[in-house]
RNA sequence: GCCCACAUAGCUCAGUCGGUAGAGCACUUCCUUGGUAAGGAAGAGGUCACCGGUUCAAGUCCGGUUGCGGGCUCCA
């Protein structure tokens, strides 16, 4: 079964639907149909607008030509004989990737029954081969990317070397939709987004603020604890600031436009720095005062394109878990190690240990001292190896203004997601003029890093509603158990036991509906409630609870005192 | 921003050929007082996203707008 690679399977299996497609709507000009994470794709461009049921009937052919074995055959010729044939065939798309292909390069063709495709393979031998193939979806892309270019039609596919496997990844993308943050948010009613307000605007409801707060005060906390101070500022900034960090001049349509007030133009902020280098420059600054780490929960706002918003993973309004380390390059090391080291402890507080690190270097275009990039790169290469490791590096991506290193963690069903970003920054120090007086009496510029762990907080909500699949731990419950009484004669006790618990600190109600038990178990567990606490006369007599646990079902008749200390220490440990 | 699809009750959805609106859940009231995943009955709830067009008649057909979704692009 493993003849052939994953990707060569579903190159093939790309081919094998262009043939398709290429039966159905013969006038389909061609681009190209790679392998991707889960699958494959091809570009078309044609009169025909393809519907979902074209997807259907593709799918038909496919299973007829899979059926004949047709054979792929490789045949090389020259650029002039390739120019040819695919002018003849019209294929204007092919003939640019042609061009592309450097000189020199073996210029290949694979045909496979009538459809024959410029190609460097590999193949599978023949098309019954594919394996289990299915076609998902169909979109819009432009072509080579470039949204100046025309737009051509994708079919998207995926493909496995069994139906097992086939099967197990539908699974897989069930099992994703129902932990969809969008869903869960609606069904445990945790935000909203309203017409009325605007697109990418979120509205935090009880239940999901209190989540939030819950953690943004474990973020506080743990903040303070690893020697950052915190700072507020505000919301708009007068365009004068904006033209000095230079976000007028490379940003501007990345930015809400602006307001006037008293004759001058304010813009809402994209982003933090520059209100934090204002208050590094309100005052002269000593190498003693360093390293500065300055932490705020600063929300921005940025005009993202209206396509891309999705949920909380991309909104216009949210806000970043910032922090600016202000320090000396003698100090820059150790800084960089603390923050990584910083950083993959507040993941493993929320369950995440799947933790990948991507180093991304000077690219060409750069601003600053290249000794200074030296030393930047060292000391990121330097924490990485302090923290255990492995890095992926990305040679030249780095931005213009410094490196950085991103994290990618790995959640619940194992999707990444990228989140922790720390990044050096050589161009706002220069633009600001920052300074600070060195030993030597002179004036020194200080490196700065920009970091953010979660990233923004609305993003990173949306990812731990998804990891936990809505049942979030007892330390970020916004209702940690909730109280059954069975009949009226134990609302009493319930209101005593819901008293004395959350004298406790523990967040408790009470289920005092006129319905059955059934049903209130039911709702409690549609809610995610971790504990339910259940009183019926045998426990109203004996003074003591039936404890249900969510994980772990019945677990009998406890004290109170016993339910209280077990909770406590769910709660203290952080137990996921 | 671009391509494609979608928008009906708070939620999930049905609505045939164009003939004036439906279900389940949730909600309200009443009955029911129960033992670990739905007790029963009744009631209320809609400018069919919005604007315009075709038609005797539009939830349904056509055009536009907004929003949402799958992608592309973007994320200095």
């Amino acid at each position: 079964m493993d003849k052939f690679p994953l990707e060569t399977l579903r190159h093939s299996a790309a081919h094998v639907m262009a043939a398709a497609v290429k039966q159905l709507f013969p006038d389909a000009k061609f681009d190209i149909g790679p392998s991707t994470e889960d699958g494959f794709y091809y570009d078309f461009d044609m009169e025909h607008r393809l519907v979902p049921e074209d997807l259907k009937k593709i799918e038909k052919i496919m299973k007829k030509l899979r059926g004949k074995k047709l054979e792929f055959e490789k045949t090389e010729m020259s650029r002039e004989a390739a120019e040819e044939m695919l002018k003849a065939d019209g294929q204007c798309y092919k003939l640019q990737r042609l061009a592309d292909i450097p000189e020199g390069d073996a210029i290949t063709f694979y045909k496979c029954g009538d459809f024959i495709d410029l190609c460097r393979g590999p193949h599978v031998e023949n098309t019954s081969q594919i394996g289990a193939v299915k076609l998902t979806s169909i979109a819009g892309s432009y072509f080579k990317g470039n949204e100046n270019n025309p737009m051509l039609q994708r079919i998207y596919g995926t493909c496995f070397a069994t139906k097992e496997e086939l099967s197990a990844y539908f699974t897989m993308i069930e099992e994703a939709k129902k932990r969809d943050h969008r869903k869960l948010g609606k069904e445990l009613d945790l935000f909203s987004f309203s017409d009325s307000v605007g697109p990418g605007l979120v509205l935090w409801h009880p239940k999901g603020a209190f989540i939030r707060q819950t953690f943004e005060d474990f973020w506080r906390g743990e903040h303070y604890k690893n020697g950052y101070d915190q700072l507020y500022t505000p919301h708009i900034g007068r365009s004068e600031l904006w033209e000095t960090s230079g976000h007028l001049d490379f940003y501007a349509e990345g930015m809400y436009s602006p307001m006037e007030i008293d004759e001058s133009n304010y813009y809402a902020k994209p982003m933090n720095c520059p209100f934090h280098i204002e208050v590094y420059k309100s005052k002269l600054r000593s190498y003693r005062e360093l390293p500065l780490r300055w932490a705020e929960l600063g929300t921005v706002y940025r005009h993202e394109k209206s396509g891309v918003l999705h949920g909380l993973l991309r909104v216009r309004g949210f806000t970043q878990d910032d922090a600016h380390i202000i320090c000396t390059p003698e100090q820059i090391e150790d800084e960089i190690t603390e923050v990584l080291r910083f950083s993959l402890s507040i993941w493993k507080a929320f369950g995440f240990t799947d933790i990948k690190p991507y180093l991304a270097t000077r690219p060409e275009k750069a601003v600053g001292d290249p000794a200074r990039w030296e030393l930047a790169l060292k000391s990121l290469e330097k924490a990485v190896k302090n923290a255990g490791l492995e890095c992926e590096i990305d040679e030249g991506g780095g931005a213009f203004y410094g490196p950085k290193i991103d994290l990618k963690i790995k959640d619940a069903i194992g999707r990444e997601w990228q989140t922790t970003t720390i990044q050096f920054d050589f161009n706002l120090p220069e633009r600001f003029d920052m300074t600070y007086v060195g030993e030597d009496g002179q004036k020194h510029q200080p490196f700065m890093v920009h970091r953010a762990l979660f990233g923004s907080i609305e993003r990173f909500f949306g990812i731990l509603v998804e990891h936990y699949a809505g049942a979030f731990p007892l330390w970020l419950a916004p209702v940690q158990a909730e109280i059954i009484p069975i009949t009226d004669r134990q609302h009493e006790m319930a209101q005593k036991v819901c008293s004395e618990l959350r004298s406790q600190g523990l967040r408790v109600e009470i289920d005092d509906r006129s319905t059955s038990m059934g049903a209130k178990i039911k709702d409690a567990r549609n809610n995610r409630i971790q504990y339910m606490l259940i009183i019926g006369d045998q426990e109203l007599e004996n003074g003591t609870l039936s404890v249900r646990n969510r994980k772990d079902g019945q677990l009998g008749e406890l004290s109170i005192k016993e339910v209280a200390e077990k909770m406590l220490f769910e709660i203290d440990n952080k137990l996921n």
